[in-house]
DNA sequence: AGATATAGTCAACTAGCTTGACCATATGAA
DNA sequence: TTCATATGGTCAAGCTAGTTGACTATATCT
């Protein structure tokens, strides 16, 4: 009796499940190279937070809960969590006096070139049972279907179990 | 400023991200088609559950938290929910007085067959876009992928966030 | 027979969200 | 300029889906 789904064959309509499978053992072996370097268990959430405000320096709270697909009361709470652990800093807004501005700290940045690191290593997994040609292939085409999708709907990225 | 991460290029260490994406952009669609059939708001861990069931006939509940990788108590409760809801029912073990057997419902089987036509139009959505035999080989890319990392690790289908 | 393992339940707790109410400040229209 | 409305952020309460721990009844092993 096999304690998880049987993937030796093809079945119609089961790509959705092979995606989660994948994206949750690469997660998993994520967060063990993590571990490995003695980091606190910091979630794919977190990762998705420091990229954005890397490539989005005046961004606020409000922003940043758009971005993530959830309430900014949820994102307010997680922002103080990862300012408690030094990774963002909350700034005063220049001109709005309501606002703040959310920034990555060094150690923020830091994490974020370590995340981009172990998340290659990870691909570099897929790559070397499929080959760098399929990998590319398959890129393309994941980027090809959410564009697709994304012209009439908004997507997220927070997957639902 | 877009509220999604951008897409548009490729970046080392993405393919995750984009599996993660992907697998939610399905869902929606997915949940969307049955909101259309006006049924219950059933979440993807419960297909699951169904499908476990289905081709494993005499599962008890602590088999099937050990396929959905949470504990027995978590699956007790939601076994009670489907149980409450129609798809499933619990018979006493034939031998084993302890333990209650799972079973689908005609309903349930339903259920399964719905959602079975569902995934494969959703499914089919991404054909149009990339191709069926891009497609194929994503089916095939993604099998091979858990088989290599299954030879070593037990491999979970929930998505951590 | 007795020690140990297992199926299932009950209860208390937690994480990570939600909704709703609220304050302070911005913005737009009269 | 003033006032109505919109917006950024916080506080508090509640919900969902999970957790751990303790327990009972039955099985299994020695």
């Amino acid at each position: 009796m096999p304690p998880s789904p049987d993937f030796t064959e093809a079945r119609p309509g089961q790509v959705p499940l092979l995606l989660a499978v994948t994206y949750r053992a690469m997660t998993d072996r994520f967060h063990a190279l993590l571990a490995e370097r003695g980091r606190e268990p910091l979630r794919p959430a977190h990762g998705y937070t420091f990229r954005y405000l890397a490539s989005h320096p005046h961004a606020t709270t409000v922003d940043l809960a758009a971005h993530l697909g959830v309430t900014k009361q949820a994102t307010s709470k997680a922002v103080a969590e990862l300012e408690d652990w030094g990774y963002v800093e909350r700034r005063p807004h220049t001109t709005d006096k309501r606002a703040q501005v959310l920034a990555l700290t060094t150690r923020g940045r830091e994490y974020l070139e370590l995340a981009d690191e172990l998340w290659t290593t990870v691909e570099g997994q897929l790559a070397d049972v499929i080959g760098t040609e399929r990998l590319a292939a398959l890129d393309r085409d994941l980027r090809t279907y959410i564009a697709a999708v994304h012209a009439d709907q908004e997507v997220s990225f927070r997957p639902v179990w």
